[in-house]
RNA sequence: GGAGAAGUGGCAGAGUGGUCGAAUGCGGCGGUCUUGAAAACCGUUGUACCGAAAGGUACCGGGGGUUCGAAUCCCUCCUUCUCCGCCA
């Protein structure tokens, strides 16, 4: 959520700046404006009315000790009336307050000045490729089998199992499979941890309150698993514990930046995705991921997303994997984000690139709602930014694996996995 | 799930209806002293909103209520602790 008093010290130049989503908020920022005009105006009302009250209230005491009875009652009747003046400048300010909030997280992020213009997908910007890097004697394109055929071949994934068990999208991870999403957890785990990240088991069920701060509710609640006798949202994601674990938390600038990192079973409902888009390991109701979370002085927020691009970028090197960055453009870049980078790893067999992460800078947008702050440099208080990116989720991964290493009876495993899943190849 | 106790400033901890935004201690910051540091001493030290400023208002777990006046009384929710029950 953007700051009101942002808003009310450039307007014109949010307007401008968020026409790159493809949106028009001119209206929206005009009626926030006057709301918050309204407020103040109200409180100021109030306020004096508060003090006089507190003046009365401090006289009666004073008549009280003095038994002066007969001047209480007298003020008794003031403070009585200006009593229900106020209660009902107070219903006005809750009012008033609820339509700016209602109007507020109505607005995205602003876009980083970077962010290219365009109104979907087919407008990001590719920043740089990878090929594959170890070559052997596979890849002969017209034997490449999709991951989901592989998956059987090699008898690692039982999709079938996990419909009947759940439904789609709730595949069963079997032998060799199971010991290789294992595997890839632990190897993600430790090179975050090796980069400085602390590791954190959360809860895979959030709050309200949490689903809100991180920007879920009110924008994507539909995406997410709702347990309804207990009001809990299950994870779409580690971002939305991890981050919330500083909700109302103030940092001195010198304990910054924080990093996090956690393994977590995602939730999500894809409700309206069919197809071919959901065929095998593309797209999933229950996945695991291992995600990265940084919380800074906003000073060097920009500096920080570019380190978590790079690490990403390293991690997905050392699985030898293509893969390829993309800068989201305005139109397609999330809604609490103000700068994302994707990575995509290609499906040889699908001949599509597949999103495996998302590395984003939020800015204050999350600080706000979650109220984390930082005293900076200058001693002042003010919002930190919050970073996140994925590293990485597993099951595009793990399908791309299959896809690019197979060959005619067995799959080779990454080098670095080998210590981590026990085996180094996938035969039948 | 049942029965009790408690939730106060960065921390510890006082405060049971009137000048309490809140004693005191610790910590932090500034200073005196010192070659330097420590100790000692003096001063200072919450957040948000309005205001040019003076100042005002709100906040003692959340929400509501009683009262002219609430950290203090009442209701409710949440959390923590103790005991009992159940359980991987």
């Amino acid at each position: 959520m953007l700051e009101i008093n942002t808003i009310k010290n450039n307007p014109d130049l949010i307007i401008k700046k968020l026409q790159k989503r493809g949106l028009d908020v001119k209206q929206d920022i005009d009626l926030i404006l006057q709301l918050n005009n309204q407020r103040i105006e109200n409180q100021q009302k109030l306020d004096e009315m508060l003090a006089k009250g507190n003046q009365l209230a401090q006289n009666i005491g004073q008549f009280a000790k003095e038994k002066k009875f007969e001047k209480i009652e007298e003020l008794k009747k003031i403070a009585g009336q200006i009593k229900i003046d106020s209660k009902e400048l107070i219903e006005i300010a809750k009012n008033i307050e609820e339509k700016i909030k209602k109007q507020l997280i109505r607005i995205p992020n602003i876009p980083h000045d970077t962010v290219p213009e365009g109104k979907d997908d087919t407008n990001n910007i590719v920043i740089k490729t990878w090929e594959r890097e170890f070559s052997d004697n596979t890849n002969k394109a017209e034997k490449l089998l999709p991951h989901w055929e592989l998956a059987e071949k090699y008898d690692i994934i039982d999709f079938k199992t996990g419909s009947q068990i759940t439904g789609s999208g709730f595949p069963v991870y079997k032998n060799l499979g199971a010991k290789l999403q294992r595997g890839l957890i632990n190897f993600f785990l430790d090179y975050n941890a090796s980069a400085g990240y602390t590791e954190y088991i959360p809860p895979y069920f959030v709050n309200e309150d949490s689903a809100f701060n991180t920007g879920q509710i009110p924008d994507k609640e539909g995406m997410m698993y709702h347990i309804n006798n207990d009001n809990l949202y299950a994870i779409p994601t580690a971002e939305v514990p991890i981050t919330n674990m500083f909700k109302n938390t103030r940092y001195n600038h010198n304990e910054l930046p924080i990093k996090c990192t956690a393994y977590s079973p995602c939730f999500r409902r894809e409700a309206g995705s069919y197809g071919k888009e959901v065929r095998g390991l593309n797209r999933l109701h229950q996945f695991d991921k291992v995600e990265i979370v940084q919380i800074c002085d906003p000073k060097y927020s920009y500096k920080i997303l570019e380190e978590m691009v790079e690490h990403v970028t390293k991690l997905l090197k050392e699985l030898g994997l293509k893969f390829r960055i993309v800068q989201l453009c305005g139109g397609d870049l999330g809604f609490t984000s103000a700068l994302t980078y994707d990575f995509e790893v290609y499906s040889v067999a699908q001949k599509k690139w597949l999103e495996v992460s998302s590395v984003s800078n939020f800015e204050t947008y999350q600080a706000n709602r979650l109220n984390l702050k930082c005293v900076n440099e200058e001693k002042k208080s003010i919002l930190c930014h919050t970073l996140n990116g994925s590293s990485l989720a597993l099951p595009r991964i793990v399908a791309t694996i299959l896809e690019q290493n197979q060959k005619e009876n067995s799959i080779t495993m990454p080098v670095v996995l080998h210590k981590y899943l026990g085996f180094d190849s996938i035969t039948m």
